[in-house]
DNA sequence: CTTGACCTTCCAGTCACTGGAAGCTCCATT
DNA sequence: AATGGAGCTTCCAGTGACTGGAAGGTCAAG
């Protein structure tokens, strides 16, 4: 399979592929014209680092799952361990966003929003820290 | 005011304001000793775009907010159509960040989180998309 | 034989900083 | 007056996770 199929067929860019090679993520051969050649194996772990991008793991994270995935003996504790912290991470992130959006809300809904130049969100962002508001 | 005062009173790291000077958010005049030299209308803009930054707008939306600070005859419609394009911005990212947290809630429910190897979470990963779960 | 899609490498840019090295300046203490 | 340390300067490089683009090799169809 060339770069393109296997694109196609995980969802990961062919970019981003060789950018997961060059970073030791996956180690596709190579044939005799220098393309790199995917085997199912390889394609199943770039899927596999796909979706969990989409959940968030980092790049970081990705490794340490990958190396998980691959060590028979290991203990789904460690998996656990990995994907907890993720998910503590996922709900600080959320939170901060949730402030950010209540104060921006409120904001918005205080300011005019007409041809005046007089406006609360300026004056808010001017004036003193936003959970002053 | 030298970088550090202005770093301390403004809660922006000096590091962040060379950078923001090298980028043109703020321009301090400079001393016969090449020291920067900060005026309180800049520790006010400094301020500003910390707050401003704290509510999750990028550099770019900073310089419009600071332009249209600056512009006395600026209308709020303006300013508010930038700060509700950041709340829809806001509003998606924690949507995508809650579908991540639900699925991996899910997954690390379900997983013992012990010696043994069966682990469904990285089957989860191995074998389908998240949103299947 | 040509065209065009697909592949290769390498370099640079993104965003918003952050770290570190080398060297200058200022102020207080000795 | 010398010294020491904090604070300032510039410049270079790195972060994470890609992404874009240029220059050039390869392949399959017509």
């Amino acid at each position: 399979m060339n770069i393109g199929d296997v694109a196609e067929r995980s969802g990961v860019p062919a970019k981003t592929i060789r950018y997961y090679e060059d970073i030791g993520l996956v180690k596709p051969t190579r044939g005799r014209n220098g393309y790199r050649e995917f085997e199912e194996r390889e394609l199943h772990r770039l899927a596999f680092i796909g979706r969990a991008r989409s959940l968030g793991f980092t790049i970081e994270d990705c490794r340490d799952l990958l190396a998980l995935y691959d060590d028979e003996s290991r203990a789904s504790a460690e998996v656990k361990r990995v994907a907890e912290q993720n998910l503590q991470e996922i709900d600080a992130k959320i939170s901060g966003l949730k402030a950010m959006r209540d104060t921006l809300r409120y904001l918005v809904e205080q300011c005019s929003g007409d041809h005046r130049p007089d406006c609360p969100i300026l004056k808010s962002l001017s004036n003193g820290p936003a959970h002053n508001l």
